[in-house]
DNA sequence: AAGCCGTGGAA
DNA sequence: TTTCCAAGGCT
């Protein structure tokens, strides 16, 4: 066994996180954490745990569930493709399985929302099958280790950091050897200003014996997203409020919102109001009660809320495009966008 | 393969 | 304010 990995597994005998999927050794349990934690810190993916365990505690109650149910268990967490796919392989696996989870990565890999990382990482914690589960950490504190520049979002980068994990675990516990590689990286070797002095890899490790940690890992492609603006439009009559569920193919998917009209951020700035018009097909431009301004800038996307009164003859032309009528006192139930959950909350829409 | 999918925190 | 990016996966 090497330093690295004789070093890591001591240092996580004494410094590992105490977290409840850590506590039993249920691979349901451990799948649900690893889908959370795709791309999500712990402390914003935690409560979601509890809740998502509390409502769906295995397998088969997550078969059994609404989509919707689902989705409002995942409502604020984002990417919530995660949450369809694991409902679809909950389904999946009681066809296939009988309700449990295979013990090879091969396997797992078959399963929907299952990639390399999350198959490697249930295989090894759930079954202790020898294989390294190479995440955003492990890529951080293997490339400043070894002080390797070959980009991590390269197919080559990608194999040779595999590669690399799978030498260093060896035949150790494949679990330990996972987490705390994950443990080192989430709380020491961290993407900017690493706690280097505490870290139980100092001795050997090329990054910082250069004070070049900052140069790693590296990335060929550097992401940026195009810019959205919103508007949603309130409109209701006696005793509901109009809503629609996204389609496939974009953002929020299965998530139920207030119809919405989206303008390019170049366009002019009642463009929205001319849209609408024509979406109603009247001569007559739809009446505006009161709208919010640029209620909330979301990273890259603008959001606009205004509150509407429409002719009777514009609503049915609304209802043309698969427009839900929901009772005020439903509204609660439908799996939202954060933007507009916020909204309803600030508004106290959602409440009648 | 490259682009896309969410949200929140940190600097 | 802007930028980065976090226990990735899908198309």
């Amino acid at each position: 066994m090497t330093a690295f990995t004789t070093k890591l597994l001591r240092w996580y005998q004494g410094h590992q996180r105490d977290l409840p999927w850590r506590r039993q050794n249920d691979p349901y349990k451990i799948w649900v954490s690893e889908v959370i934690l795709q791309q999500t810190r712990v402390e914003q993916g935690l409560p979601y745990y509890q809740r998502f365990i509390h409502r769906f505690p295995d397998v088969g109650s997550l078969a059994n569930a609404a989509e919707q149910d689902v989705l409002k268990h995942w409502q604020g967490l984002g990417y919530y493709s995660r949450a369809r796919n694991m409902h679809a392989a909950a389904r999946q696996l009681c066809n296939q399985y009988g309700g449990a989870l295979p013990k090879t990565p091969e396997a797992l890999r078959q399963i929907k929302g299952i990639g390399p990382y999350t198959a490697a990482a249930i295989a090894s914690i759930a079954f202790g099958h020898p294989i390294a589960a190479i995440d955003g950490n492990a890529y951080r504190v293997l490339s400043r280790y070894f002080a390797s520049s070959l980009p991590i979002d390269s197919s080559a980068g990608r194999k040779y950091f595999q590669d690399l994990g799978n030498q260093l675990l060896s035949d150790g516990p494949s679990g330990d050897f996972n987490q705390a590689l994950m443990d080192v990286g989430a709380g020491i070797c961290t993407p900017r200003q690493p706690q280097c002095t505490n870290c139980p890899l100092i001795d050997e490790c090329r990054a910082y014996s250069l004070s070049i940690q900052d140069a790693f890992p590296v990335k060929s492609k550097s992401l940026q997203r195009r810019e959205r603006s919103f508007h949603f439009l309130w409109v209701e009559d006696e005793n509901c409020v109009a809503f629609e569920q996204r389609q496939a193919g974009d953002i929020w998917q299965g998530l139920y919102q207030l119809p919405l009209i989206e303008q390019r951020p170049a366009d002019s700035k009642n463009a929205w109001l001319k849209t609408l018009t024509k979406l109603t097909d009247t001569k007559v431009a739809p009446q505006l009660v009161w709208h919010t301004r640029h209620l909330l800038t979301h990273q890259n996307l603008h959001i606009y809320f205004y509150k509407l009164r429409l002719t009777r003859q514009q609503t049915q032309a609304l209802s043309n495009k698969s427009i839900q009528w929901v009772p005020f006192n439903n509204i609660a139930a439908l799996p939202v966008p954060r933007p507009l959950e916020q909204l309803l909350q600030q508004k106290g829409l959602a409440r009648h």
